[in-house]
DNA sequence: GTTCTCACA
DNA sequence: TGTGAGAA
């Protein structure tokens, strides 16, 4: 096991924090309409795409606030969105291999 | 309150 | 890429 218990506690704590989609508008100053506009292009998952209203954990949180400013830099949604993800799967790779 | 869908820029 | 509006 590499994961030690300090980063398993923390993605543990990014992907059980959900937020309502209203709060996190009010959050990331993005508007509800363009958060489903993103979660219809798979840039973002709701955490019960079934539930009748929209949640999002805090991973999603985090995706949606670097998007916004890739977007604000002029990349595509598409190029952003590519950019974020492999920010993150980077990031999280080099936390796994962290020993405290 | 939220979602969907269609139209529109 | 993102919004407006009506219906549900």
């Amino acid at each position: 096991m590499s994961k030690n218990n300090l980063n398993y506690s923390y993605m543990d704590f990014l992907s059980k924090v959900i937020v309502g989609i209203h709060e996190v508008s009010t959050i990331t100053n993005i508007p509800v309409r363009k958060l489903r506009y993103w979660e219809e292009k798979g840039i973002i998952q709701a955490v019960d795409p079934t539930a009748k209203s929209r949640q999002f954990n805090l991973a999603n949180i985090k995706k949606i606030i670097l998007v916004q400013e890739l977007l604000d830099d002029g990349y595509s949604l598409d190029g952003a969105a590519r950019k974020v993800e492999d920010r993150i799967a980077k990031l999280d790779s080099l936390m796994s291999l962290i020993e405290i």
